[in-house]
DNA sequence: GTACCATTTAACCTTACATTAACAAAAAAA
DNA sequence: TTTTTTTGTTAATGTAAGGTTAAATGGTAC
């Protein structure tokens, strides 16, 4: 079977590098949609589906990380690539907080870029059987159905979550021993990154602790001022 | 498609070898943005992003490591490649505080300084964000996790490491063995070098000094008014 | 309406972090 | 040598982030 076409939302400001980019990605058998602007690119966003976003970080108006916020609002799932010219840590790490998936300075090799974007598809393609699409989770002694949102300890009557526990959970359980950045999850469940979605978070990671409490190999920790680490302590 | 164009600032005062260079670099595709003195060259790498900077050091007014240590607070990875008369001990050294990513003496082959540049863009462009981040250091006994910001020694229960900590230990890590200029932990971690930083760094030091006291076969040494060195004896 | 639930906001407290101060010790300079 | 500079170390300070509980909000079902 021929393999369907992937879709492309390109959006960037200088035209000429624009249509070089979009007419280079249509040879490569790509379906693109180039916008001009954050604006437009927003609109086009919401009128299609998409498989891939690419983003200049730098127009004017509306700025590729704003954009992207905007984007993961409507869809968290989305692969965002963005493309700036800076080379700066701060910028790198405030996309990889709106959830980018990779980062591209510019100028770049294009072969680079179309490398990069098989790859992604490719993880994207399996992350949906593995990771989007993963509900159950062992976790220490723990079984989590994000499903039917329920905890269970061993042979404990389960305990129901909330849609937001769960969530929380469920993707500290994805990032299972490793930094689940705070950023992450405020954008993908909250949809929102500010003080008093953080402080939400918080309180949900207290009840969470306090569900877990039961094992104690099993706990939450925090990296101040990145995010918190499920860890699962091998048996002593 | 063709390659983006790479943009290149140039700080050089001898007007004629600064305007052949540039030319040449033109003549190569590079974008050149040419600034006649250190002054100049500050506020044009404030005002545009480049790829990479080429300084002169002996300038009036404002020599290259002067520039380059101000161009370092404002982003702390563009390569930087230094221009120098002749080879001095001093120089280089002064350079290494800095962070410069080559040297060249003048005069030099401009065929040289080509395949440099490109030596240095092409390692730039596949530092891709994830795999710039090196994370993980073998220190003697220790494991040091800087993403996770932990530090192990053999069995025993990892200690959390501040932001600050973690850095400096891994900037040390870089350098085992090797000298690790107090200049260049200044300028990339606290983005400032003054008396206040300097003091606070030496603070780290002791605090780091305490950490690594369970292995007496690592140590991190001064090296009186040049830096530290980390370093990793041999089994006794 | 009210009863119920999830979620947010508030309040208060604790911990973490970076800086600065202070003084001692070591090294270099005079 | 004496003096000055640099470094070692501990403690004090101020601020920000996180932990936790309780109360307020807001939506939904009854």
């Amino acid at each position: 079977m021929e393999e369907q076409q992937k879709k492309i939302l390109l959006v960037e400001d200088d035209p000429n590098f624009g249509t070089v980019l979009k007419d280079y990605l249509m040879m490569n058998d790509y379906e693109v949609v180039h916008a001009k602007n954050g604006m437009e690119g927003f609109e086009k966003f919401k009128k299609d589906d998409y498989d891939l976003c690419i983003l200049d970080v730098m127009m004017p108006y509306k700025d590729g990380f704003t954009l992207a916020k905007e984007i993961r609002e409507k869809n968290s799932d989305i692969p965002i690539v963005f493309l700036t010219a800076k080379a700066m840590k701060e910028d790198v790490l405030k996309g990889y907080k709106v959830g980018a998936d990779d980062y591209l300075n510019k100028p770049f090799d294009s072969e680079v870029l179309l490398m990069k974007i098989k790859a992604i598809m490719q993880r994207k393609a399996t992350e949906t059987v593995a990771d989007s699409k993963q509900f159950e989770f062992k976790i220490g002694g723990f079984d989590l159905n994000s499903k039917l949102r329920f905890l269970k300890y061993k042979d404990n009557e389960p305990v129901k979550l909330s849609p937001k526990e769960n969530e929380l959970l469920r993707l500290l359980a994805l990032h299972e021993n490793d930094l689940m950045p705070r950023e992450l999850a405020l954008t993908k469940i909250w949809r929102d990154d500010n003080y008093f979605t953080s402080r939400s978070m918080d309180v949900y990671i207290a009840k969470l602790r306090k569900y877990l409490k039961v094992d104690d190999k099993v706990e939450i920790l925090n990296i101040h001022g990145e995010g918190f680490r499920l860890v699962v302590n091998p048996e002593q």
